[in-house]
RNA sequence: GGCGCGGUGGCAGAGUGGUUAUGCAGCGGACUGCAACUCCGUGUACGCCGGUUCGAUUCCGACCCGCGCCUCCA
């Protein structure tokens, strides 16, 4: 059993597909007019591994997350550019398939984007128009009435009344309602548009989730999830939007992944400890900066340093050196291992505890190799390596982990040479220089490993 | 001001009404020519004060502190 944490109910709660044995997910993505940074880094991640365990769970997951590839800021930014906004999109987009790559994230099962899906969305804000939860204002805009909907807040805990209290919300004439927002903006001079019933223009943010979700995956599916600053007023926004349009619940449950701190402060581009992801990959191997954030819960608010991502490395180092030199067995049966390992997931994805069990495995290789129990230590060998294929980790080779060229100095032929004088050297009993080679090796960021099968080295 | 989350050993980070989290770092030992890797051993941990209980870090209440959202934001 199955069970996650739902934003909405803000309890642990059983999951229970509403078709059994498949799974239907919308996780909100990103919005194309930068490349993405590491929080958009943990929810690609944290939703990635949430789709490869229940898979390996033996779910059928229809995952969706879309793409805004139109909004005020995309035009703003294409503007300061000089360039058609369409080129900056696409190269943002092809950046993001880039990152993710590298971090080792799947690909959606489908990834609409918005302005694929203009149609869909003019015929939802014409229903919820016509129904008399959204009017068309004066200025050419639509908005969605919020007072018409009465559950409005009940994901983010919030009344109406407290909203339209609060001087921040954005006070226009148009409007009926202070907190009542745009699901159709009326194009500027010279912007780009589509044509509407209401006037040319383009669709709001909120809604194109909205229309989106509801064409990839029906009108109430299983989870929607996305980055905690989403819950207001996005996923908020989406709930009515979809709830009066259908009539009908949206999603059953909601999930939010925790936000990304740096250095104990929240990450903004005001203070200047932004971080993209390329920016990121540029000083540390991706594979590591995976196990980073798979290292604490999806939920939890996590802090990025240099120093976590050091220590990020040397425990994935750990767990890559238990792999060293050994071939995985082949068609392992599950073991006590795989027990632990899915009780501690299936409680809303505990990837803490999850590490914790490829911890122990390893340890079982390791003494399995000092007692020279080779098949056994190739047995559970596959079973790490079963295990972290669920969490997206430790499937490379380990020699192509521990060597990867991270711009170093040295070349691996002029690296195997050195080993090699070494190795002449000490077997002439000379370690005096046996030793000056490896501290020169060392200098370079270079560290040696010696055992029985001869010396192997990486890149510390 | 409103809503919500959290305070665990040097650090990171799970979890639990009574029994080892795990990892990093440290220390001691084994292995090694010396190291590295690995193994074994090691650490008064659960913000404060009350309450419930045979027993609370774990439940309840108050307090202190930190954080997030309330505007575009993953």
């Amino acid at each position: 059993m199955i069970r996650i944490h739902n934003t909405l109910t803000q309890q642990k709660e059983e999951f229970k597909p509403i078709e059994p044995g498949k799974v239907r997910m919308y996780v909100c993505g990103m919005t194309v007019y930068d490349y993405c940074h590491l929080g958009h880094a943990r929810v690609l991640v944290a939703f990635d591994v949430i789709t490869r365990y229940l898979r390996h769970r033996g779910y059928d997951v229809h995952y969706v997350r879309n793409i805004t590839d139109i909004d005020d800021k995309i035009l703003r930014r294409a503007d300061e550019n000089g360039e058609v906004y369409t080129d900056l999109t696409e190269r943002m987009i092809a950046a993001m398939h880039e990152d993710e790559a590298r971090l080792g994230v799947l690909s959606p099962t489908e990834e609409p984007r918005a302005t694929a899906y203009i149609d869909e969305i003019v015929a939802m804000i014409h229903k919820l128009v016509a129904s008399g939860h959204a009017y068309a204002a004066d200025n050419g805009d639509v908005y969605f009435a919020v007072e018409s909907y009465k559950d409005y807040g009940k994901l983010s805990k919030k009344k109406l009344e407290d909203l339209v209290a609060g001087a921040r919300v954005d006070v226009q004439e148009a409007k009926r309602s202070p907190a009542d927002f745009a699901l159709w903006k009326a194009a500027k001079p010279g912007e780009v548009s589509w044509e509407s019933p209401w006037g040319n223009g383009r669709p709001g943010w909120h809604i194109e989730c909205s229309a989106m979700s509801n064409c990839c995956l029906g009108e109430t599916f299983d989870i929607h999830g996305g980055g905690p600053d989403l819950l207001f007023p996005h996923h908020e926004n989406e709930i009515a939007q979809s709830e009066c349009a259908n009539g009908q619940a949206f999603v059953n449950t909601w999930m939010h992944a925790g936000a990304i701190r740096v250095n104990k402060e929240k990450m903004s581009k005001s203070l200047g400890n932004f971080f993209t992801i390329r920016e990121i990959l540029e000083k540390y191997p991706p594979e590591i900066v995976r196990y980073f954030l798979v290292s604490s819960h999806y939920r939890s608010q996590v802090d990025y340093s240099e120093e976590s991502l050091a220590e990020a490395g040397r425990t994935l180092t750990k767990l890559y050196h238990a792999l060293r030199g050994i071939i995985p067995a082949k068609d392992v049966a599950e073991t006590d291992y795989d027990k632990r390992f899915d009780e501690v997931m299936d409680d809303d994805f505990n990837t803490a505890g999850a590490i914790a069990v490829l911890h122990a495995v390893a340890n079982e290789i390791n003494q399995h190799r000092r007692e020279g129990k080779d098949e056994e230590a190739r047995q559970a060998a596959a079973v790490l390596v079963r295990l972290g294929g669920v969490l997206g980790l430790l499937q490379q080779d380990p020699e192509a982990f521990f060597q990867a060229d991270t711009g170093g100095e040295l070349t691996a032929e002029d690296i195997e040479a050195m080993i090699q004088a070494r190795a002449e050297a000490r077997k002439a009993k000379n370690f005096a220089e046996g030793d000056r080679i490896r501290d020169e090796l060392a200098e370079k960021g270079i560290i040696l490993d010696d055992s029985r099968e001869g010396t192997t080295w990486r890149r510390g």
